[in-house]
DNA sequence: TTGACGTATGCCGATATTGGCATACATTAG
DNA sequence: CTAATGTATGCCAATATCGGCATACGTCAA
């Protein structure tokens, strides 16, 4: 047997620190693959690797125009790494153990748009 | 070049869902290995070796006691994953937007011990 | 049509992993 | 002392990765 896939889940993708650097040049704007190339420093050929395997397991999305790839977090497909971490972010931030309460009070006192 | 080694560092040594599952099963308990590969269901040497890969990226401290081996996790060696998550997990949850303003209120407005 | 541009793929070598089984090591019981 | 218990390691085979370089493909410009 061997090492799961990247490709397996969100947790394997991001294992590499060169995909989590790309999920964060991207952060919350649309950018084209060649606009990655310059901000991130790697190659052409990795960057499109890189993406595929993140388009693989849904952390970024693609929109298709002429020759260009415009691509965009996904944030969601995060959430399994969000949820699983936190319980244990608990232990160490204290404050994190009222998060629930508190969400509950805001939603209840902040006002729907 | 090949992937990094699974003792690179937390996002690589939870990238193995075995891996995680132990961390979950002893979760705030100090548990020793036998106790482990019950409750995991993973044989003995499998245990031992990921809780080496564990042990190696300082997600688990252990404390020896004769031929016994208590094994606890040690959860701010996830705080770099639940950092880089945070801005994300905004995305997709908005209430999150108002994390930073409600941990500081809190602060003010909790009674130290 | 021909060529330039933007992306994705293919092939390669080097490397590290995972589970299984056997086994070594240290500690405690008889 | 000898055996049993609790853990860690070693060796193996199968597999998948990552970067580099070349190259294929589709789209738009002249």
């Amino acid at each position: 047997m061997a090492r799961s896939p990247t490709t397996a889940d969100a947790f394997n993708a991001i294992a590499e620190s060169s995909r989590r650097e790309l999920l964060d040049v991207i952060g919350g704007d649309e950018v084209t693959v060649s606009e990655l190339v310059l901000r991130s420093g790697l190659s052409q050929p990795q960057v499109s690797k890189h993406l595929g395997v993140l388009r693989a397991v849904g952390l970024v999305l693609v929109r298709e125009e002429g020759r260009h790839r415009w691509y965009r977090v996904n944030g969601p497909a995060l959430k399994p790494i969000h949820d699983w971490v936190l319980p244990f972010a608990r232990t160490w931030n204290a404050r994190l153990d009222r998060l629930d309460d508190l969400l509950t009070e805001l939603k209840t006192t902040e006002k729907p748009q």
